[in-house]
DNA sequence: AGAAAAGGTTAACACTGTTAAGTTACGTTT
DNA sequence: AAACGTAACTTAACAGTGTTAACCTTTTCT
């Protein structure tokens, strides 16, 4: 394997078990056996190797998002799956999905515009989905592209609340996400009376 | 003044213009015309300094959610004012926002959880709300201390979007903000027909 | 006045990201 | 085969970080 991959693999690693704040570049080096300056000949800066990993995440998030995707079921239910599959994905894999939403913008200027693109198209395919469905079931899609973001938006709001350990102890994880995803459907659905 | 003020009111300045990562204690204390070493005499640490400025921001944003509230309203009414104090505070105040939800209990294992605690008990003032209103209007609350996190939850993710820059610039923000209040105020209302 | 405590400092430790300069090894061209 | 170029890697260093120990000075209390 070469050096470029041994080190991305090897901060995923130590991501994952110990999590962001624990990492640095010697670290990083050290468990793969190497001197912290040789990353900097695979990789421009620290953010830069974050970054890199981040579009991986990006990419096993999205292609987790298209498997759930079954052009047989109603659009609430594709909804639903979707926001199953989203949550699920974000709790397994906590500490990528944190990496995604961690780093900003207009705290790495040096970086190009269109990877933070890249970060955003993962929710084009949301909008997609509400555009392509036939809209028979009374579902408000006026703009599907703000739909989408509405949709993801109130996602992440439950992940983070979870990943940021803010739930109160006495409300069961499992009801909460539960009747958050009823509460997010509930929000596309139109108030007029049901055929 | 006192020292201790002192150094809090120099850390929020510096937080808000340069921002969460330019934030050092060196430098709060150079700014304050101290040693960084005398933070130490008033504050346990970093984590301690800003979890005191926590605190305070949670308070504040406490103050105007219990401001907008007026027994006048309905209840989809009152719903709708909060979330759009709430979401106007996190964009007129991005980096205390930013704080609040940045710190993690399982980061700073040496603090005690009632202060967490008190960080998670202004959505306890919209439990308080959904339980206290009248259930006239056709209301799902069930479990009001429930809801009132799915409500929450849902109004973090929308901020959380916009302050990291992760919303479509096609997309205007108000546009955004709108839409997002309506879809979150209909997840709680119930599908039947209004009489 | 003398003791205790509070408020402040300097110097140091063990880290951090990052860069400049130097070394080694390998593949290509002559 | 010899020379060159370059890629991969290292060592040493810089400037910065949070934090602690030891020390000094000023205020407060008895």
């Amino acid at each position: 394997m070469s050096l470029r991959n041994e080190i991305l693999q090897v901060t995923k690693e130590l991501l994952i078990k110990e999590g962001f704040s624990k990492i640095s570049m010697r670290r990083i080096a050290s468990r793969a056996n190497v001197t912290a300056t040789s990353i900097y000949l695979h990789f421009k800066n620290k953010d830069d190797l974050l970054l890199t990993l981040i579009e991986e995440s990006i990419k096993t998030l999205k292609q987790a998002l298209q498997d759930s995707v079954n052009s047989e079921y109603g659009l609430t239910d594709q909804l639903r799956i979707l926001a199953e599959t989203y949550i699920n994905y974000a709790l397994n894999h906590p500490q990528e999905y944190e990496i995604i939403y961690m780093v900003r913008p207009e705290e790495m200027p040096k970086y190009p515009k269109d990877k933070f693109r890249d970060v955003r198209s993962a929710y084009e395919l949301i909008a997609d989905i509400i555009r392509e469905s036939d809209h028979h079931e009374y579902i408000e899609v006026e703009d599907s592209l703000i739909s989408a973001y509405t949709f993801w938006a109130q996602l992440h709001g439950v992940v983070s609340v979870i990943l940021n350990r803010r739930l109160d102890t006495r409300i069961p994880q499992s009801t909460f996400i539960d009747q958050s995803i009823e509460h997010i459907i509930r929000g596309f659905i139109n108030q007029k009376t049901p055929a």
